[in-house]
This record gives structure tokens, C-alpha cells and sequence, in this order.
DNA sequence: CACATAAACGCAAATGAATTGCAATTCCAC
DNA sequence: GTGGAATTGCAATTCATTTGCGTTTATGTG
């Protein structure tokens, strides 16, 4: 079941170039992650930052990669696994993942009641807190 | 109940200004806006950009404004009322309140099952779909 | 395997949002 | 009214993101 970074690329038919695979390689870790920080991992590959922004632009289109936000003024990206969500430590940046996520009745009971929405295809979730050290 | 601007600003121990009335009173409207929107709403009050990020900046920190996301790579602002969420058109961009949102269980359990945190203030939710005009 | 083509890339420049330092101004409590 | 702290404007800066363009590269087809 197992998915390597080719078969990825290949089965959203991109081409399985060392820039994009190491992209995905670099978003494989548990914390989504900005640009810059993605660059930074990434520095002795001298991949462009327009290339990377090129790169996330086509993966997130293609559903490959997942955009989220952290609220840190700039976008922040994971693999788009399975579907979850976060716990955001709003004093120290801590990030844990949270796999509970049973909106499909929510989406339901609001697409009803909405006059102006015929269809919802996706939804952001995240969490603000504290974590156990900054309480 | 109804409370004004000055009100509002004098609650959270800010002083009342034309500048902070001014971008209250602009974030007013049914719309969440970006700082530039902001900006363009109150050209004839000549307020620098400066003063609006600072303002904005410590009214999220009050709770006064909530900061949302609505994936358009630059933050948006809405006046921090009744809580509510949003529906929000992928292809013309669209905003629809959303009222429903009976997340408290859902926090609960997220709190119990996690191990890393102790306490969550608030959250995000934002659903991105289709309106009727561009099913 | 060569080759044509579209995709992907690097580089440089431009845009645009957000931040910062500092001096001047303004609100507010006393 | 006066002093001090909050707020502001302005200018300069930082940082993320986008764009144009010429070059390179992956890939499928012959």
C-alpha cells in the first residue's frame, strides 16, 4: 500500500523530476511546512523558490498536497494523506495531528440550510491551544 | 446590547481613536476583508498600513477581531461577534456565514484522546465548495 | 535509440504583504 | 492642564510570492 514519491508524481501525471520528489520527501515529516522552511530543508538541492512555489501550486491543484494555515501569515503544507487535522500551541508553535473528524453530518445540515451553496468539496479544521508545557 | 465602536475599543482598554473607529467600523460590513481592503475602504482617512496591521495585530490578541483564512494567501479580519464559520466559493469567491457549529463535543474528545495538550481556545473552520451560480 | 514536445527549471526582476525604528502626536487618568 | 503611555505617520526594510523568459529535462512515440 505503500506509495513512493515517482508513483505520487506519475499517478498525477507529473513528471518525476529530483525537485519534486525531494518537495514530497521534505513534506513526508510529521509538521506541515512553509516555503521557506521546505528551501531551508532542502538547501543543498539549490531548487529555486519559484520552483518550489510552482510545484505546491500544481500539487495542491491536483489534491497531492494539502494547503493549511497555522495562522503565521504564510501558508504552511503537508502531504495529503489521510484526512486529518491539527492542535496548534499558540505559545510555542507545538503541532499535533488530530484524525478525529466527523463533519460529513455538519457539511450536511449546513449545505440545507444554505440559500447560496449547491456543494462543499473540502474544509479546513484547526485547533488553538495550549500544549501541556505552555499551560 | 447594542455596543459602538468606542464601546468596544474602551472594553478591551484601548484608546478611542478616528483610526481604530475607522477600521472597526470598516470590518463592519458582511464580509471578512484583508488589510489592502481595509486600506482601500478608508482612503480618504489617509491611515497608514503600519497603523492598520498594528491595530489588527492587537485587536486579534483581545479577541476583538478574529483572524480567518479564507486560502487566498494573505490573511482576512472580521469583527470578532457571534461565532460563526464560512462557506466560501472556490471559483468566485463568494462568503456565506455559517451559524451552525456544535464543535464543543468534538473539542472534548480531541482533548481527551491527545497527550501533548492541555487546553484549546479556539478554532478554525472554514468549508470551501461551489455556489449555485458556478455549479 | 533518437527526437519532438510539453513540462519543469533557474535566474532575475517585480510585486505585494507585513514588520520595524523612530520621532511626533494624541488620548486619558490624575 | 499635565505627564506618561498608547497610537500614529513616515520611511525603510524584510520576507513571501509571482512572473517572464530562455534553457533544460522527462517522457512517449516512432
Amino acid at each position: 500500500m505503500q506509495m513512493n514519491y515517482s508513483e505520487i508524481l506519475r499517478g498525477a501525471s507529473f513528471k518525476v523530476t529530483i525537485g519534486r520528489t525531494a518537495i514530497l520527501q521534505a513534506l513526508s515529516g510529521e509538521k506541515p511546512l512553509s516555503v521557506p522552511e521546505i528551501l531551508r530543508k532542502l538547501r543543498g538541492k539549490k531548487l529555486d523558490a519559484a520552483t518550489v512555489y510552482r510545484a505546491l501550486e500544481a500539487f495542491t491543484e491536483t489534491g497531492v498536497v494539502r494547503r493549511i494555515d497555522l495562522q503565521h501569515s504564510h501558508a504552511h503544507y503537508e502531504l495529503a494523506g489521510a484526512h486529518h487535522h491539527h492542535l496548534i500551541c499558540k505559545s510555542c508553535g507545538k503541532i499535533e495531528d488530530v484524525d478525529v473528524c466527523d463533519t460529513k453530518d455538519l457539511e450536511n445540515t449546513i449545505l440545507q440550510r444554505s440559500k447560496l451553496f449547491g456543494s462543499i468539496a473540502a474544509h479546513s479544521l484547526e485547533f488553538f491551544g495550549l500544549c501541556k508545557k505552555c499551560v
